[in-house]
DNA sequence: TTGAAAGCGCTAACAC
DNA sequence: GTGTTAGCGCTTTCAA
């Protein structure tokens, strides 16, 4: 038989008081004697009792759980900002819920139906690219739970967001490129329904710009990972004769494209100059070391725990959706 | 206020039944009349109605939900664990808690805690490399929840384990490494606490006794992260003068040491070979690209949660814990 | 200073 | 075919 975990009423029984007086003890509320108390507390130590979070949930209509969502954990940006959310909210006394989309928007939605079947108290969101109807999040919000979007995020749902600076990296890191001397740049682009995909472009059209270089269609292209990179290997490299540089809207996608154009013999950075975003880790191993805008995932998974915390605890406090955004910084190395 | 959520009471009160019927209906029990069914399904679903995981889990003792720790997200081979762990649970209809123990023993413990405090059916998982007291494994064992260990485990524990076949994997890439013709073989090692420390060391042994080479210790290090690598750089750099060849513990040691070679001038693989551990996707990034032991995290992950909900739902069939030895084989590139 | 009772949402044994 | 009741573990009025 399996010995079921100690509970309050074992405690009880055990010492001839009733629950609730085991209950009160156990939290120091002032009205249990010294003596009880003491009594109580060596009791429950000594049995390892443990409060039940199912039953403290239930009774309390807080779970003290966060449910958090991103598209995949593989990615080092996303598993940076799980680890800021996890210290975050740890020290605050709360659990966290991990869901992956991988993308996907059914499951996504199934994710958050399961957060909300678990009773979180609130959602850290990072949603698919897949997304385009918001209406599973409306529903969030319309039940009142509050929730937090990360890196990425729509307009029409309005809430708090954590979110990278993605324009003003973009366009640094485009200026960057042209200040090298690259005049042709290709600009390898995330799907345009993702925000950050149109700020990405929007900051390095507003380099071209700024910079009086012309905003060529066919130098942008719809290639975030690395298995389009390969498919549209063909087209790619015919492009690579026209043009001195390359801006990619994340680094795997950058160092994909770099070393399809070193396998061509294209030099790098002298003959075509590369730019990343994201500072994944792999930047710093892959030859030449490539140049990209750092993101700080740690610290916008701790910054965003601590609003939906806030949030939580402070309800009365700010009541308009706030945004903060942060600043990205490039981090010029050998590529570029 | 807060708009709760709809609950079977909810339901039963808006259509003049009671609860129970409520409850019935829902999960489809025969008694109920065909009518009354069809008329509390459609308000149900009309009103969105989901049912609270976690009074399921007060009432049912069971709260479909398995804990996962693993030492840090962002190493790829223990993503993809989690992958897999989750894809196999949400098929069988069960949730899953991560937590990270940050290779903290501390952490590690307190992750017990509160997966333990939410009543998790099972556990999973992969321990600190700090770990060597297992008692906190021993109370999980002792409260009969059932746990696989992934990957890394203890003899003391006798409970069910998934593991890569380690000796083999590091037999066999050592031996490629002889192959080659490489005969002074450097071994960055993980510490010998660790189960996979000391059967990589044991198979790299076992490699060398096969061939006739002689075991040298100052050929065999503990350093199996960059930073540690870093740390012994100097000492690393007159032992290269003497070596042929290196067998790092895991891919990002591998590549640290073959990036600090480089550096030095030392040509890889012709004046020495490097060979890694875990096929991590930086493993194809790096030039030259690493020869390295396939591991298969993914496919783990899911032996593993399959393998603990077998336990769960079928405690009879096996009452003996398992090991599932996973076969490591080598990935042939260019570092060796 | 302590206890009794009710209720969070759900289900199952036992009525009828 | 449906309702009543009790209880999972906990806290919190209210009463003593």
């Amino acid at each position: 038989m399996k010995p079921h975990p100690t509970s309050i009423s074992d405690i009880a029984r055990a010492l001839g008081v009733s629950p609730s007086t085991v209950s009160r003890a156990l939290k120091d509320h002032p009205d249990i004697s010294e003596a009880t108390r003491g009594r109580i507390k060596a009791f429950a130590k000594e049995m390892n009792y443990r409060p039940n979070a199912l039953a403290l949930g239930l009774r309390s209509q807080r779970s003290y759980t966060l449910g958090v969502i991103v598209p995949e954990i593989v990615h080092h940006f996303f598993s940076t900002l799980i680890s800021g959310i996890e210290d975050l909210a740890y020290s605050k006394g709360y659990r966290v819920m991990i869901c992956q989309s991988t993308e996907d928007y059914q499951r996504e939605v199934l994710n958050i139906q399961a957060l909300l079947d678990h009773r979180v108290d609130g959602l850290l969101v990072a949603f698919s690219k897949q997304t385009l109807d918001f209406s599973h999040f409306k529903t969030v919000l319309e039940n009142q739970i509050p929730m937090v979007f990360l890196d990425r995020f729509c307009k029409e749902i309005e809430t708090d967001r954590v979110v990278t600076d993605d324009f003003q990296g973009a366009k640094v890191a485009t200026n960057h490129l042209i200040k090298r001397g690259c005049r042709k740049i290709l600009h390898l682009a995330a799907p345009q329904n993702l925000h950050i995909g149109r700020e990405r472009f929007e900051g390095y059209h507003q380099a071209l710009i700024e910079n009086e270089l012309p905003l060529d269609d066919r130098l942008v292209l719809h290639c975030d990972t690395s298995a389009k990179l390969r498919a549209l290997q063909d087209h790619l490299l015919v492009l690579a004769k026209d043009i001195d540089g390359v801006f990619a809207v994340n680094d795997f996608t950058a160092i994909s494209m770099m070393q399809l154009l070193q396998e061509k013999g294209f030099e790098i950075p002298s003959r075509i100059a590369v730019a990343g975003f994201g500072d994944d880790p792999i930047a710093t191993i892959v030859r030449p070391q490539l140049t990209t805008v750092q993101q700080k995932g740690y610290e916008m998974g701790k910054e965003s725990a601590r609003m939906l915390i806030q949030r939580l605890e402070k309800p009365e406090t700010q009541t308009t959706p706030s945004t903060r955004v942060f600043p990205a910084s490039l981090k010029i190395r050998e590529s570029a």
